[in-house]
DNA sequence: CTGAAAGCGCTAACAA
DNA sequence: TTGTTAGCGCTTTCAG
C-alpha cells in the first residue's frame, strides 16, 4: 500500500492553525511561562493573572499541543495496548474487558491509550508511549523484548513470563481449572469432558492442566475422547458438543474454558432438548455477564479482567512518574461462581 | 481520582535514556540531517552513508521520538477513535468491526490509533491527533463541535449529520430496513414483528423507519404489539421474543435490527421447539459471521462496517496530508444476504 | 509571584 | 550529496 515512509507533502500540508501558548500570553498580557503555569495548575500564580489567562484560553479555545508537552516534559503519559490480531479475538469477552478496563483507567488518569492490533511480526514503535500493555503474548515475544530493550516499561496480562523481565498481572488459570474439576467431582460427576481454550495461549494451557490435575486428585480419569481442543470460539464449542454427543458413553458434565463456549454448548443442548443440569452439567470460565441472561444462569469461574487491565495502567502510571521502578508480578485468584447450570449427575 | 492535572514528579522522573538522532549521527560520523534523511527514506543519501547510518541505528536500537517528529513536522499522523461508553457497546459487532477496521487501516498507513471511550461529557483533547473518528454520535455532539472548531477534521460513522459540518460515512440504514420488510412481504408474510435497535441512535431509528415504510408500501399494517423497542442487546431480544410468543396472534416473521438480537431469538425459539423458518422466519442486520455457525444460517442485511472504518482512516490520512480539504459524505448501500432463516409463512 | 532564556529531539530550508 | 541552522510549542531552571 505504502511505497515509502517518507512524507512528501510539504507544499500543501495542512498545518492546523492552532492557537499557541504565545497567543494566549499575548491576549492575557503575561509571559508564556505564566500561561504554562496555569495550564499545569501551578499554585504560584496571582488570582488576577490566572483569571486573565483563563479568559484568554477560553476565548481562543486554546488546547495545548500534546506533542510539544511530551517533548518538553521528557516523558509521555500514554500507554500502548497491543492485542494479537487473530480472527475472532475482538469478539471475545477477554479482549473487550481488557480494552474497557484500560480505557477506563486512562480516562481517570488522563492518559491516552494507543491501540495496536498486531500480527506479531511488525515491530511496534514504542517510542510514542510511556509504557505498553500486552493483552497476551503469543507469537510476539520479540515485540516485548524490543520494547523492554528501548527502556519502555511493559506489563503482560495473563502471561506469567519469568524470562522476559516484564511485569505481569495474571489470574491463576491453573487454579481456576482445578477448581472447576473439583467442583464437578464434588457434585458426584465421574464422566467429565472439557473443551479447552487455545492451548497456544498460556491461559488456555494452564486452565487445562489445572483441570486435569483436579480430576487426577479425585481419581477421575479423563479419556482422550472427553477432551476437545478448542480456541475459545463458539464455533469450536458447537463442534465439541456435537462430538461429545456422539459418544456411546456420554459425559455428565462439561468444563468449557470460556463462557462463550459454555453458552454455545447450552444452546446446542437446548436445540436437542437435553436438560441442563439434569442430564448434563456445564461450567464455564470468565463470568461474562451474558451468563445471566440465557435460558439458564451459568455456573462459572470468575476472573477480574477489567480490574487487571485497570491495575496495569495504574502501575504504568506510577512507573512513568518514577514513583516505582519495581517489576510488578501479580497473580489473582479466580473465583467459583455457582449458579444453575451444574447439578448432581443423573441417576 | 486525580487531584490535579499538574505533574509534580520532576525529582525522580524516569527519562527514558533514549538514544537520540545525535547519538546515531555521532556513531555514523555524519550530520543529524543525514540521519533524519535515512529515517525518512529521502533518496538523496549516498549508499555508503546510508549503510553507516543504518548500522548505527541497528546497533543503538534507535527509534525516533515520535513527539519530536510531530512537533517538527507540524502535523500528527494519528487518528482518534471515540466510542460511546455505554454498557454493552463493546460487546456489539458494530463496535468491534469499527475498531478492527480502523486498526487495520492504521497499521497499513503507519498511523496510530488513539482510543477514547467517552461518556459524552468530558471534552476530549483532540490536539494530540490529526483527525478523529466518531463511531457514533449520541450525546456527544459538543465533542464533535469542539474538535471541528479546533481545526481537527472529523468523520462520523453511521451518522449522517448535515448540521455539524463533519464528514460522514454511513450505510443507508433506512433502505436496509425497507429491504428487510419487502423481502419478508415478498415471501408472503403479513404478520411481521420487529425488535428495533436503540432508537436513540440514528441507525436504529432509520432501520425502523425504513422497515415501517417497506411494510406500508406493501399495505401491511404493523400493530403496536408487533414492535419491541430494543437496544441491540441479546437481553432485549429475549424479552422481545418472549413477549411476541404470548400474543394470541403470533407473528410469522421477525425483523431484528441486529444479528445478535436475531441470534438470541433463534436461541429462544430453539429452546421452545419452534421451527425456523417453518413456523417463524427471522431476518437480522449486520452480517455478523456468527450468523453462519449457529443452529441455522441467518438471513440478514449486510453492512460493510469494516470497510467504512478503513475508509474513514484513509480519508483522514488524505486530509492530514493536505491531499484533500473536501468534506466527505458517503452513503453505502446495505445488501440482503439470503440464507436459511426465512421462508414462506405457515399455511 | 513573574519572566527571560535554554532546551526537548526532530525536520526542513538554505547553502555549500 | 551533505551539513548548518532555525524553528516546532511547550516546560523549567534561574534570576528577579
Amino acid at each position: 500500500m505504502l511505497k515509502s515512509n517518507r512524507f512528501f507533502w510539504k507544499e500543501n500540508m495542512v498545518h492546523k492553525k492552532n492557537v499557541s501558548i504565545e497567543d494566549v500570553a499575548a491576549r492575557a498580557d503575561v509571559s508564556i511561562t505564566t500561561v504554562s503555569r496555569v495550564i499545569n495548575n501551578v499554585p504560584t500564580v496571582s488570582k488576577k493573572n490566572r483569571a486573565k489567562v483563563e479568559e484568554a484560553i477560553a476565548f481562543l479555545k486554546f488546547k495545548p499541543n500534546v506533542s510539544a508537552q511530551r517533548l518538553a516534559r521528557g516523558f509521555n503519559n500514554s500507554v500502548g495496548l497491543v492485542m494479537p490480531g487473530y480472527p475472532g479475538i475482538f469478539h471475545s469477552f477477554y479482549a473487550i474487558e481488557i480494552i474497557r478496563g484500560i480505557g477506563h483507567a486512562c480516562e481517570s488518569l488522563r492518559m491516552d491509550m494507543v491501540f495496536h492490533i498486531t500480527n506479531g511480526f511488525n515491530p511496534i514503535n514504542t517510542n510514542n508511549v510511556g509504557g505498553v500493555i500486552f493483552a497476551d503474548v503469543i507469537e510476539n515475544r520479540r515485540q516485548v523484548e524490543a520494547a523492554l530493550a528501548g527502556g519502555t516499561p511493559c506489563v503482560l496480562i495473563n502471561n506469567q513470563d519469568e524470562d522476559l523481565g516484564a511485569s505481569y498481572i495474571a489470574v491463576d488459570n491453573w487454579s481456576g481449572g482445578q477448581t472447576a474439576a473439583e467442583y464437578l467431582a464434588g457434585l458426584g460427576h465421574k464422566k467429565i469432558a472439557t473443551v479447552t481454550g487455545n492451548l497456544g495461549t498460556q491461559a488456555g494451557a494452564q486452565r487445562f492442566e489445572g483441570f486435569q490435575s483436579g480430576l487426577a486428585a479425585k481419581k477421575i480419569v479423563l479419556p482422550k475422547e472427553y477432551v476437545y481442543q478448542g480456541d475459545y470460539s463458539r464455533r469450536c464449542a458447537r463442534l465439541a458438543i456435537e462430538k461429545f454427543l456422539k459418544l456411546k458413553d456420554l459425559p455428565t458434565a462439561i468444563f468449557a474454558a470460556s463462557d462463550e463456549m459454555a453458552l454455545e454448548i447450552v444452546a446446542v443442548l437446548n436445540e436437542r432438548g437435553i436438560k441442563i443440569p439434569e442430564q448434563i452439567s456445564i461450567i464455564g470460565f470468565d463470568d461474562n455477564p451474558q451468563c445471566l441472561f440465557g435460558s439458564i444462569a451459568l455456573t462459572t469461574i470468575s476472573q477480574p479482567l477489567f480490574q487487571m487491565a485497570e491495575e496495569s495502567v495504574r502501575y504504568l502510571y506510577d512507573v512513568i512518574q518514577g514513583k516505582t521502578k519495581n517489576i510488578k508480578k501479580r497473580v489473582l485468584k479466580p473465583e467459583l461462581v455457582i449458579r444453575e447450570s451444574c447439578g448432581a449427575p443423573p441417576r
